[in-house]
DNA sequence: TTTT
DNA sequence: TTTT
């Protein structure tokens, strides 16, 4: 029986998306996100707790993040989590969580408008996908 | 302002939950959870690929784990992401990646009805907690 | 900016799914879904709540949902909300709020397997599926 | 077994929250939210469509939501479906689907920042809680 | 390491 | 009208 495997974030970028066109004609966007969170210590002192995230976005997904999001756009994404092992300088065996988004939505009335450099989505484009990333292609 | 860091899962626990009771009177659960997804290659080939999660669950929410969930358990679990970093015995810092619990819901029928071992939650105990954890009090 | 309109439940059906043939080649699936929540009122006595869910899946969702489920079944489903209005019998409007289901899973061991005469899915069929219903062509 | 019943949205409030304050101190706000999303028919046209939602918020969440939430604020939601039934005018009865809101999230960079007229909520002040309505205190 |  |  098929199982659920469901994120929900919103947060800001902590930097620009970095894309790599893919063998084949794919491509995958790689960005950071943070989530903020305050809540009060036992002493009652106010805490900001930042978490970050390392999410990917394929294929059409990848070309509409690299043209509407940057460093400090605040977003909605929703994905699913995925473990790799890579080995690292070391020949060690490593392993990295990663978000796999199948949806952005861009939040904040004007993407764009405060003269963050980005561009800003016609409203024909839709700025969500759904679909398999290929594994055997992962760029590293 | 406040982000949203969730996490929605449904799977099958990998294995029994360990409990450790910390100093102070808190305890906490951890335990692995496979989601499955089914999904067709480009061969048309039916391939199953199961996704493992790291779950802790704190405090009054740890108890009610090691009460009621056993491997092979199938239950709803709603929490947030952490990555935390530790040192390995090498001395080099790795990241874990993990999903704090809010909430676990048993699903199927009869937990424990197939001889599984695990008691069944009296009606009048409520499975469900939201709950901050101590950071300061992480067992590793 | 597209807004986010998520409905996430795990409930047990009220009555088999009704299907209907709509002209075109299109079907729609109706059922109701319950989700119960138990809390403790004032007094301290443990209290059961039951909400009811009405719930719509199209096309191929809805052949799914006529095969494999029935009163009683226990699922995961994942939509949106919709409320639509039309015209009661003393020509009165009134409104009507539906889940739009985008995704169903069966929950619990055995589907079928408690001799509830459903039909257990094979594994290459995928009980999920993300569409837009066509609204001109609702039934009722 | 307790179920799951969850609502997620992001969404721009139709109008200012409108808030009572019931018997015994508790209060409740309500406002309603509109959800955008963009699609294109068979002919291949954009069409935008707008979905209405009833939100109810209580006690402290009322208190936030009153203070913070304007007509066009942008929020993340999440909160539980609830349908109550009413005698209209004519003593009929009459249903409504409500999303009992548990978390409230403002979104964009700068609430009341556009000249809303809204306070911006200092950052000792967390815009979220979990609680249960008292359903006999109901206004209407 | 789960489940079907 | 479900389930425990």
């Amino acid at each position: 029986m098929a199982g659920v495997n469901k994120v929900i974030l919103v947060g800001n970028l902590g930097k620009d998306p970095e894309v790599r066109h893919l063998e084949g004609g794919n491509s995958v966007a790689h960005f950071t996100l943070a989530t903020n969170e305050y809540y009060k210590d036992k002493q009652g002192t106010r805490v900001e707790r930042t978490e970050w995230h390392n999410i990917s976005a394929w294929r059409g997904l990848a070309e509409l993040a690299a043209k509407y999001l940057k460093k400090g756009t605040q977003v909605y994404i929703e994905g699913k989590l995925r473990t790799r092992q890579y080995q690292d300088k070391d020949q060690q065996t490593r392993y990295i969580t990663e978000i796999i988004a199948d949806e952005i939505s861009l939040l904040g009335g004007r993407p764009g408008g405060a003269g963050n450099g980005a561009a800003s989505p016609s409203t024909d484009e839709s700025v969500s996908l759904r679909q398999e990333p290929e594994l055997d292609q992962l760029p590293f």
